[in-house]
DNA sequence: GCCCAGGGATGCG
DNA sequence: CGCATCCATGGG
């Protein structure tokens, strides 16, 4: 991969390893717009203007160094696949999703999506999210900024249903008034187990959710989240009908070590689009 | 009407 | 610990 940077823009060439679609569709983010051959991203209150096409990325940015992190570009991402690669599993997998790449998103901005994401669809998700987008975040004129914490601690049990996180209403109302910024700045320095630990303590937030925020927000890559995808897979895959997922979570982490995270994604986007045929 | 979605909280043994 | 049950909501 070929990486110019410059002030107000990122330009990227030979794309083995970078595809902006797989990237975006993979389900790692849930605030952005496909049109064509132009995809519009958001993180926190910034916005990034991708176009693409099988040549090329050009990425456009305010702030072209967050989104240079954001997508991040300084990991080579040939090793990884060539490792994982040489598991038996994942070959087709990687093969599909080559251009796939982890996001280094914000942490706040993964506990607040990823607590909205259990139990419910891809669709939900990204539709309570705008909604607490565009009702309690800045207004940056063509877009809405996600709600920093303050702002969202104005938001009432009631407000998150009218987002429609039904049940999930009291989980979050509870966290996001017992949360600081103090808390988000202490995670990111805290040793895995404890991060695993503190996320753990929050309401809506389970083993599942904990690993998703820890691999996007806080890049921790030896964690695998298990979904209900992922056990599907890993049931297919073993020739099994295992439904405790403390155990599929400690096999497949323990298979895929430092590279769980990776491999995650990879299984995830090849068995969800190929609806598990 | 039933089933499912990037699961978690709670209670019970 | 492990396990069962319940939980809003919209789309297929």
């Amino acid at each position: 991969m070929k990486i110019v940077k410059s002030k107000d823009k990122i330009v990227i060439n030979e794309l083995d390893d970078f595809n902006v679609i797989q990237t975006l569709n993979c389900g790692q983010i849930f605030r952005y717009v496909i049109d064509g051959e132009r995809a519009l991203v958001y993180s926190l209150d910034k916005r990034a203007i991708v176009n693409f096409n099988e040549n090329e990325i050009t990425i456009k940015s305010d702030d072209v160094d967050y989104f240079y992190n954001f997508f991040d570009l300084d990991t080579d991402y040939s090793y990884i696949k060539n490792e994982l690669r040489k598991d038996e599993f994942l070959k087709s997998a990687v093969d599909f999703g080559y251009g796939i790449r982890i996001i280094k998103n914000d942490v706040y901005e993964m506990l607040i999506s990823f607590i909205i994401s259990s139990n419910n669809n891809i669709g939900r998700i990204k539709k309570s999210i705008e909604y607490l987008c565009s009702h309690f975040g800045k207004n940056m004129g063509e877009y809405f900024a996600f709600p920093t914490l303050q702002e969202l601690k104005r938001a009432s049990i009631a407000d998150f249903r009218s987002a429609g996180l039904g049940y999930r209403a009291e989980q979050m109302y509870d966290t996001v008034q017992k949360l600081t910024d103090e808390d988000i700045n202490k995670l990111k320095h805290m040793d895995k187990n404890s991060q695993f630990k503190f996320l753990l303590s929050l309401k809506g937030v389970g083993e599942k959710v904990a690993h998703c925020i820890m691999l996007f927000g806080l890049g921790v890559k030896d964690v695998f989240p298990v979904d209900t995808w992922i056990n599907k897979v890993y049931n297919k895959l073993t020739n099994t009908v295992v439904s405790d997922r403390k155990t599929i979570t400690r096999e497949l982490t323990d298979r895929y070590k430092d590279l769980s995270g990776y491999a995650q994604q990879y299984f995830f986007y090849y068995f969800r689009d190929n609806k598990l045929k």
